[in-house]
DNA sequence: GTCTATAAAAAGATAGAC
DNA sequence: GTCTATCTTTTTATAGAC
């Protein structure tokens, strides 16, 4: 587990690109290993049965929202402008797990689902110390799901009406004044 | 168009119910067929290809979205309460046809996406005369996405975290202070 | 309008060579 | 570790009887 061999994580990216980009649908074993440029058999190599893939992929998740978690406590604007900020969608590897468990959870992955409710504990846990109360929370929290969620769909459409650059910087001076 | 036959509607239903509660890996047409109580050919009587069952599900949804926009207009506690109101499942028409489209769009239906982002748009254009600015607009819009994120996760999982009953009139009257 | 039977394709998984 | 070949099951779709 210190040193995964490189096919494998090969495989499980691209398994998470074809999940945020073209949906699970797509995600299929077959066109894993092709995009990942192996056979079928040598992705079974690594991962036995499909399930092993998607759990392998909501493992990733898990590790990344670790570092998240602790990234928020130590951010100098502050964790509820960082959790606001960093919930759209700018490509990286925390975003791309994300998108791509919730479209298995949306297929009817019951450990993906269970999954992203720990992660939203999680957060919901690191945030509450800097919230004025639990209808406060739930502001924050929503805010970041909805923006997450106009990302999820821009995956597979035309990009998303997420606000960016000053529009964003109003948003999070918004909620923030309406949580502190 | 004006009478549908029921036996139509009645594996639209089906459809939508599998969609909603099991994920849309068991939304096929077999299942839609066994739990509609008609045979596949029954059903490919109705719905020629899976397609054509897809595509009549964003047909309902579309024709549901533009009651609810009227009904906004003139709901009593004004548009941003009943928006944000009624983000919040109660398991009406209109939310198991957004939940249900919701899950397509993830699978990689892009028409699916493209329909819910025409609904965004028009809950949008509906909700601007009466929140101060754009950020106030992004606001209300992303809490009502979040608030469907979270019933659309708790479908195939156990109950979501939403706020309800005194706590989600906490949550408006933040949302109100904010955008007014 | 609804059924049964069947075909055709796709997806997951196994076996064994290299 | 990676490959090809093959098998099984599932899913979509067609054909034609009633």
């Amino acid at each position: 587990m210190a040193r995964p061999p490189r096919a494998r994580e090969s495989v499980l990216d691209a398994f998470e690109r074809l999940l945020v980009d073209e949906g699970e649908r797509a995600a299929t074993m077959d066109a894993a290993a092709r995009a990942a440029g192996v056979s079928k058999g040598g992705l079974l190599y690594h991962f036995a049965s499909k399930d092993a893939l998607e759990a392998a992929l909501i493992e990733r998740l898990t590790v990344l929202v670790d570092e998240d978690v602790a990234d928020m406590a130590s951010a100098p604007e502050g964790p509820v402008a960082f959790f606001v900020r960093t919930s759209v969608m700018d490509d990286d590897p925390l975003d791309r797990a994300l998108i791509a468990t919730s479209r298995l959870a949306q297929a009817g992955h019951a450990d993906a689902a269970a999954a992203l409710r720990d992660v939203r504990t999680r957060w919901e846990e690191a945030l509450r110390p800097h919230v004025r109360d639990a209808a406060a929370l739930d502001l924050v929290l929503l805010v970041s799901d909805g923006l997450y969620y106009n990302n999820a769909l821009s995956g597979t459409a035309v990009a998303g009406p997420v606000p960016q650059g000053t529009g964003l910087d109003e948003l999070i001076a918004l909620v923030e004044a309406a949580v502190r």
